[in-house]
DNA sequence: CTTGACCCTAGACCTTGGTCTAGGGTCTAT
DNA sequence: ATAGACCCTAGACCAAGGTCTAGGGTCAAG
């Protein structure tokens, strides 16, 4: 077994490498983010090196929102070989529901800052505005 | 049975009034969000209108991104006679917690625009700028 | 007196992204 | 040859906030 032995990493080795759990490996290989990979007789599954990016690809995806199922899509894309306006289109689309989270969160965060600061926070909670705010009946 | 029956709602009825399911009800009950009801001798459910007031108080809170484990604190607090400082430190909390899931929104959004700019959206997908921005090693 | 709308319970199921367990086999070093 | 580290599978379990199902009882109208 040369230099193709050498150069495969066992499952923990893999996660290791990648800084993911062994657990993560097998689910993304289940969610088929990762492809099947070779395995010994023993039933060891083998990886070539390049799957530590694979799997730094889905670590940085993550990091942007992107869910396994959407970075699943940009992997298949990749692997077979995609367009760009395809990959540009998941991305403009995330943008876009990330910055309707942003504002349903600015909302959340306006209404707060005001009940924040209209409450004393001293004495019995008779008369908290901020339980008054969340009583109120607003039909 | 006079006045004291005719201003009972059914959990249907109650439901109706505040705009959430049955099932929902039911669940508040069980996560002790809403009292114990008194029953009917078949064993239905008979809410004292209030309550409907008190699922709206849910509603409201929830939509301010309080989790039910909160609101139901917020309520004990109301039930049992709290401290506005009790209810003015779970809302600055919960203030400090939007303000950091936006900050981390905001991060995704910075880079999701870039990329989204960086790429033309057309041809096919090798060198697409948002895969390689992806696939960078960034150790 | 039957039909349809409503109510009851316990518990399963859903989504997302893993994490953990039980019960076993394998590999490496001593 | 045996301990300890590693690997295998299938499937249960977690958070959160519900939603739905099965199997049954109740109530009002015609």
């Amino acid at each position: 077994m040369g230099a193709q032995t050498s150069k495969s990493l066992t499952i923990g080795r893999l996660a290791g490498q990648a800084n993911v759990g062994i657990d993560t490996v097998r689910f993304y290989e289940r969610r088929g983010l990762l492809p099947k990979p070779a395995r010994t007789p023993a039933g060891y599954r083998l990886y070539p090196p390049d799957v530590i990016a694979r799997l730094q690809f889905i670590r940085r995806a993550k990091a942007l929102g992107f869910s396994l199922d959407e970075i699943k899509t940009m992997l298949r894309l990749q692997d077979a070989g995609g367009s760009k306006s395809e990959v540009k289109e998941l991305t403009i689309h995330k943008l876009e529901e990330i910055e309707a989270k942003i504002a349903d969160l600015s909302r959340m965060r306006k209404v707060l800052k005001k009940l924040a600061s209209e409450c004393s926070g001293t004495g019995e909670i008779e008369g908290c505005p901020i339980i008054e705010a969340l009583s109120l009946d607003d039909r």
